[in-house]
DNA sequence: GGGTACTATAAAACAGGTTTTCGAGTTGTC
DNA sequence: GACAACTCGAAAACCTGTTTTATAGTACCC
């Protein structure tokens, strides 16, 4: 590389992603505001959008860098006795990471959806590692093809409660009640009897 | 009401909700340009300031108020002879609306999950009526409170699936095939048969 | 008809994201 | 050391959403 130091260049790339996420994590998309970041880190805007298409794709960018959504992957595979209460116990985690930090989430959010440049390309790098662990929870012996579309099924209900949460001011606890949802009629073999604090009601054969 | 015309107001703001759909069908959300509205109506920034929060609730209210989302809700009950059957042909309908439609959607995508003033209270007018509409699917006979919850998680599974449309520009049948393989998931009694499209493979029970 | 209370318009102003321009540094090569 | 190729920073420019200001217009009430 010419022109500059390749470990500046990282340092300088840090510092930026750092700022946006500082900046998100206090007052959202709109509080990230790019004068803050140059005025945060002294690198120019110019410099910024050499590295980051949009303000969108630089936070996206720095929340896929240090794996933000998925509330430190420790890899250990979730106890519990069914598949339905691995998978809950497994999202608890990041759910809980997302709702605790409500600024960044919705920014997050916003910014995935925003179909701005540079951000389709990350999606992928934030979402799929979470549907792997929730296929892994749902079959820790090897998850199936099925289980895989299992999971992905559930991975987007969770995604749109998130974005219901944070459009329609929803509770937080929706999330968690949406999810205990679909993974009870996803995963539970036999319903019939009350679990966790899911709404599960009378059941009836549905194809008279 | 004094200052002006009931009907010259309505007529005002239909123009700009009309206006604000053309361009947005033609150019996204980045396409629907105030100053272009402004043109094509001759109503001044301010005044549409003062109906609409943002132009992003602009368009929702033009969405909503022309049930755009539901691709002309006829109410006629769906056939087929499954739950799953009757909910895939029932979604189908608005998702070619939107897929034929794709920077619409995208726009209106885009403008549900922004977060901008006026929107929230709208998302709702848009989303239950197509919630109630798959209960109804999935228990002609009159749904029971196990199946709402059923179709806000279809319903959740559709919503995620059109936004990685958008976003991840994946294909507009990747929208089809996740409302098909979470409707076989969620409503097919006995799995195990191949049926429709769907990428449903082989099953092992999953609690061992 | 005249006053009152609105509402709409035009134009300017403001804000923040993004781009451009230009001058200066920095690195690699000879 | 000198040149080439490249990167960075500062400042201005640009675009578009949003707000403000001043002015004009219209409906209701008397």
């Amino acid at each position: 590389m010419r022109g500059t130091s390749e470990v500046a260049q990282a340092q300088r790339r840090k510092n930026v992603m750092d700022a946006a996420l500082g900046l998100a994590a206090r007052g959202g998309l709109q509080g990230l505001r790019i004068r803050d970041v140059v005025a945060r880190t002294g690198v120019s805007s110019a410099t910024i959008y050499r590295y980051f298409a949009s303000k969108e794709h630089l936070l996206v960018a720095a929340l896929a860098e240090q794996r933000f959504a998925l509330g430190q992957p420790d890899g250990t595979p979730p106890d519990g006795t069914t598949s339905a209460e691995r998978v809950i116990i497994l999202l608890r985690r990041p759910t809980d990471a997302l709702t605790g930090a409500p600024r960044l989430a919705a920014a997050m959010l916003q910014a995935m959806t925003s179909g701005e440049p540079g951000v389709a390309p990350l999606l992928a790098a934030i979402t799929e590692p979470l549907v792997a662990e929730t296929a892994h929870a749902i079959r820790p012996t090897g998850p199936t093809p099925a289980d895989h579309e299992l999971a992905r099924t559930i991975q987007r209900v969770w995604f749109a409660a998130l974005v219901g949460w944070v459009t329609a001011s929803e509770t937080a606890d929706s999330i968690n009640h949406a999810v205990e949802t679909a993974a009870h009629q996803l995963l539970d073999p036999n319903p019939g009897q009350e679990s966790q604090s899911t709404s599960r009601t009378t059941t009836a054969p549905r194809d008279p």
